[in-house]
DNA sequence: CCACATTTGTCCGTATGTATC
DNA sequence: AGATACATACGGACAAATGTG
């Protein structure tokens, strides 16, 4: 078994908590640096997955804000 | 004006030849490392341009063989 | 099967710019 | 003005998949 790619870990991570209802429509995630200190790693990967999860509709990801659980996520 | 970052602009050209039949459904993109050259650019931008192409269903991005454009790119 | 070159994958650290608070 | 947060890009390192010989 090949071990799981942070980025991808990242991103299971955050679409579970959206389907299970721990992250509700626009409630913010945590900055950049703190999902760094959570994951133990460094800020590309966790900046990739949060790119995937926007391309894909899950979170917005606003310059200077934040990013944010989409009012629709997919299904 | 802001400047278009490099990665957008890899984005736009390729949707660009796709739409007019530049490029075709199962068509070789150049390696990163050629893009890379054509670009003047380092593999950061060129990478994240194929990864958000890949997402949004332009093209396929295979380990070790290649870029592709899809059978059925997006309208 | 092995060796090698090619190509993409993942991740790190760093620097600088832009937007928001 | 300063602090916080995300954006873009560079260079480098090593891994994994593919194809060829």
């Amino acid at each position: 078994m090949p071990r799981q790619p942070v980025y991808e870990q990242v991103i299971d991570d955050v679409t579970a908590s959206i389907r299970s209802g721990t992250l509700k429509p626009g409630d913010k995630l945590p900055s950049i640096t703190e999902l760094c200190e959570q994951y133990r790693a460094s800020a590309t990967p966790i900046r990739l997955a949060l790119r995937i999860l926007d391309e894909r509709g899950w979170i917005e990801v606003h310059q200077g804000k934040g990013s944010f659980v989409a009012q629709s996520p997919p299904a």
